[in-house]
DNA sequence: AATAAATGCTAAATCGAGTTATTTCTGGTA
DNA sequence: TACCAGAAATAACTCGATTTAGCATTTATT
């Protein structure tokens, strides 16, 4: 096992201090009026023997890691996962490393991570805030570390967030399905008080009670069990035959819906028509297709990175934080008359 | 901003040298023959302020870092995203954390993460191996890190992995097709020579050979625009009318094919019968459902972090490398007659 | 020629832990 | 009284970098 080059290994090797490699290798040499003859020969012998300084060394001197956490709620999702991975590649253009977690949407684990993620010295924070959270990440921002948050947001503190604009695709997905006659309009959501479904809820209910229609609302909870998320929806529909459509709160809700549908042997859209939150493969491609609300997974991914790559570079701390809300797409499919 | 507390703050609270907390600390408080009841206060003590020792400092005096490097192919894909969410599971249970990133299979991409992993002394490593990496993983071994392969293995270099038995999967599946009275089968892969998909390639082969008909295999490279995926395969399935079921070499070749055999209006199994390898919930929701071969996700990531833990807990670096071969599941649907 | 300024480089302190070698104290024994 | 053993704790070194403060030497200025 050959050791490790250190920088003192360096000097040594050239016979000069190893402050002059370190100047050199930072980028400082001019600043420090290093002879262009001897910047040349270290970085061409450092080239040579390949040395890489060790970056936990780095890291504690400088209390830079360049490392950003990540924190969604559940990564083998496919809406995370897909966000996770554009956020990684354009983390990695641009020198930064990913250290990521699932949340599972449970505080005390998303508490436990961030304090991980803080003895790590990791440099900024991505957090799909799970609720109760609100504290642990007020004190990131009041010690001046960046943090973006995405999907929802937290009402009582300020902090850069993406998020889509839920109350309005909800709303303007029912309008789509009073439009076209539909009288029972059922909405599928998990029982939490999150902005983002707090948010579908509401444009739910506005497109419905303004169309003096009845809403018609089952909150389930979440489970990592599938059949503990079927069976409560299952039952609601055994109970409520007179549902001739559906708008499901995201692509879980939605996939599980389906199956209790397969079960039931309802035709869709004949006995009932679907809309749900999230696009997926799965509604591209079953049958027939699923009508959805698509968020724009690519400008999120993108604006997210974007934002905490700013925060990161500009070492003012400038206490304006951004805002940004995104539009979906509902893209129409054969699920709705 | 509060302060971070370090060992010598605690050290200087309650008028102790520092050697003797980080003793205590260490639980070598025994061994060190000191006070039961110095032990307790400092224990107390360390509680109440809520002192957490900076693990940068401390990976950079023991050179562990409780961390392991996952480098799964792409984590966006369901497949490896399944795996490495309950990889991390087990991995926190165990004071482990995880970076992770997606390989791409791309060599290069591969080489350069390996090599940050290293710089951060990540303590283990779970590689999706990409080809042409043999050299990185034998030097990682041979510096006595440990590292466990999975989805396929590096025939020239001797390391812990988990695969399943690809070769048998896909001559079954072949077989079933066979016996079902297909008599053009064609089988759809991707353009690399990795061990999985030799081996699946093997197996239809040798099932193929095995009844006197004729092989028919379509590679294509690997791109992430779906575009490009689909157009060699349409173009495929035009040049050959004669086909009566297809095997895909992967999911995500799968849900490729699956809408290019929309877009041509195939009825499945009618005109054409379909079985893909890996099992993937669109497979089970799409209309017909597809019959899928579906690998042990469970089991292997329970293999692949077992397998890790073991090796990282015996420092004993005992030289027998295990190999662990998961048998898959084929799961019939009505995508067959 | 004496002094100031610029040049080129480096010794030593530091980050926050773990670890080695050593010291201090206590009590018992010769 | 002198000496020693063990108990209890610690000073000082180490990991590998960055950074501060400063030392020679050369060049420019008066």
């Amino acid at each position: 096992m050959k050791k490790k080059l250190s920088i003192v290994d360096i000097a040594n090797s050239l016979n000069i201090s190893k402050t002059t490699v370190s100047f050199i290798l930072n980028g400082r040499a001019r600043e420090k009026r290093i002879s262009e003859e001897l910047v040349e020969r270290v970085l061409k012998y450092v080239k040579e023997v390949g040395y890489k300084p060790n970056s936990l060394a780095k890291s504690l001197r400088t209390g830079k890691s360049n490392i950003i956490g990540l924190l969604v709620q559940d990564i083998s999702n496919n809406f995370f996962a897909t966000i996770a991975r554009q956020i990684e590649d354009r983390a990695y253009k641009n020198g930064y490393k990913i250290i990521y977690s699932s949340t599972d949407n449970d505080t005390q684990k998303t508490q436990e991570l961030i304090a991980m993620f803080r003895d790590r010295h990791v440099d900024g924070y991505i957090i799909v805030p799970p609720e109760g959270i609100e504290e642990d990440i007020s004190s990131l921002i009041k010690d001046g570390l960046p943090v973006v948050l995405f999907d929802r947001y937290l009402p009582g503190v300020e902090t850069d967030y993406v998020v889509v604009d839920n109350l309005f695709s909800t709303y303007n997905a029912t309008r789509y399905l009073i439009d076209k006659g539909y009288k029972n309009i059922a909405f599928i959501s998990f029982n939490n008080q999150q902005t983002q479904m707090a948010d579908r809820l509401n444009g739910y209910k506005k497109a419905i009670t303004q169309s003096n229609l009845k809403t018609n609302i089952k909150e389930v909870d979440f489970y990592q069990d599938e059949k503990l998320m079927t069976e409560p929806i299952q039952a609601f529909l055994n109970e409520h035959q007179e549902i001739d459509a559906i708008l499901f709160g995201n692509n879980h809700l939605g996939t599980c819906g389906l199956k209790v549908l397969r079960n039931l042997d309802k035709k869709i859209p004949e006995d009932v028509a679907l809309i749900c939150f999230d696009d997926y493969e799965v509604f591209e491609l079953c049958n027939p297709p699923v009508t959805a609300i698509a968020q724009p997974i690519d400008a999120i991914a993108d604006k997210v990175i974007t934002l905490l790559l700013n925060r990161l570079n500009t070492s003012v701390e400038n206490g304006v934080k951004q805002q940004v809300i995104l539009t979906t797409d509902l893209r129409v499919r054969k699920s709705t008359k």
